[in-house]
DNA sequence: AACCAGGTGCGGT
DNA sequence: ACCGCACATGGT
């Protein structure tokens, strides 16, 4: 079964390259195996194709291309905010993810404090390291295996002690996965009791990959941006992030991502009294 | 040479 | 609860 990426509605290299970090280009071909599933975008005449070898592959694809969400029912927020307006109209092709929650819990550890060039290297050395493949993202108990000394020479620095430990209380019985099932509010507390997750990354871990699109992830860029259009003054992260998901609803994590794509490249002023 | 990058942990108010 | 600082690493 052909999974269709129709280029109205998929970009890659907004989608795959700014919210995953273990995607790989080769001329035109985008590929990574993700929980075990081998994923392999084609281009073809409608965007892209991923070919699925049953039911049970192409379920897990459609749901990690997010193809059952209603990205239209978003201009609401746009009604409300013009800039939400003018960031939705600025990055068609942009989608949120679903991923597998284990695999946005490690790459998020690894981008706190970080720039993003190097966590995809990072992240693919994990990969080819200890995943046993190019773009093949290590399971919990291959990277709880792993020594300490050896993530540092992969160079995870002072995260290479949170990375073993949290890869440890995973395989230990941490419920990772049962996590979808909670609210936001529970999950959140649960998921920063793991080393190496604050706030922020535990935001980001509920927005790509447990489905709490409420989630509201604050960064640097965010942080900046809110401060230049949302008049949140000198409010904390926390709270900044607490706003989002106040005035935003149900869908604030996708307007989040919008926002923060936008502001990080630049196409939304951000020096308004900042 | 400081400062920054999709912050977090920790110890002191 | 809030505040300031150290922290690995590589790029300007």
């Amino acid at each position: 079964m052909k999974l269709i990426l129709k280029r109205e509605w998929f970009d890659p290299a907004l989608t795959l390259d700014e919210q995953v970090f273990h995607w790989v280009e080769n001329q035109g071909v985008y590929s990574a195996v993700c929980a075990g599933h081998v994923g392999r975008l084609v281009p073809c005449v409608q965007g892209y194709y991923l070919e699925t070898q049953d039911e049970q592959e192409y379920v897990f694809w459609r749901a990690y291309f997010d193809l059952d969400r209603d990205y239209e029912a978003l201009a609401a927020m746009g009604e409300k905010y013009p800039v939400i307006r003018q960031a939705l109209a600025l990055l068609p092709g942009l989608r949120v993810l679903n991923q597998p929650p284990w695999e946005a819990l490690v790459a998020f550890i690894i981008s706190a404090n970080n720039n993003t060039g190097r966590i995809r290297k990072l992240v693919l050395s994990l990969c080819r390291e200890v995943g046993g493949g190019e773009s093949c993202f290590p399971t919990p108990e291959a990277l709880a295996a792993v020594s300490e000394e050896r993530l540092r020479q992969m160079g995870m620095g002072y995260r290479a002690p949170f990375l073993k430990e949290t890869a440890r209380k995973v395989v230990e019985g941490f419920p990772l996965e049962e996590l979808s099932a909670l609210s936001y509010e529970e999950a959140h507390s649960r998921l920063i009791t793991l080393p190496g997750v604050g706030d922020k990354v535990a935001d980001c871990v509920q927005l790509f990959g447990l489905r709490h699109s409420v989630s509201f992830p604050v960064d640097v860029w965010v942080e900046r941006l809110m401060r230049s259009w949302f008049a949140t003054g000198t409010m904390s992260r926390k709270a900044i992030g607490e706003h989002g998901r106040q005035i935003l609803g149900k869908n604030a994590g996708v307007a989040q991502q919008y926002l923060f794509h936008c502001a990080r490249r630049g196409l939304i002023p951000l020096d308004k009294g900042a």
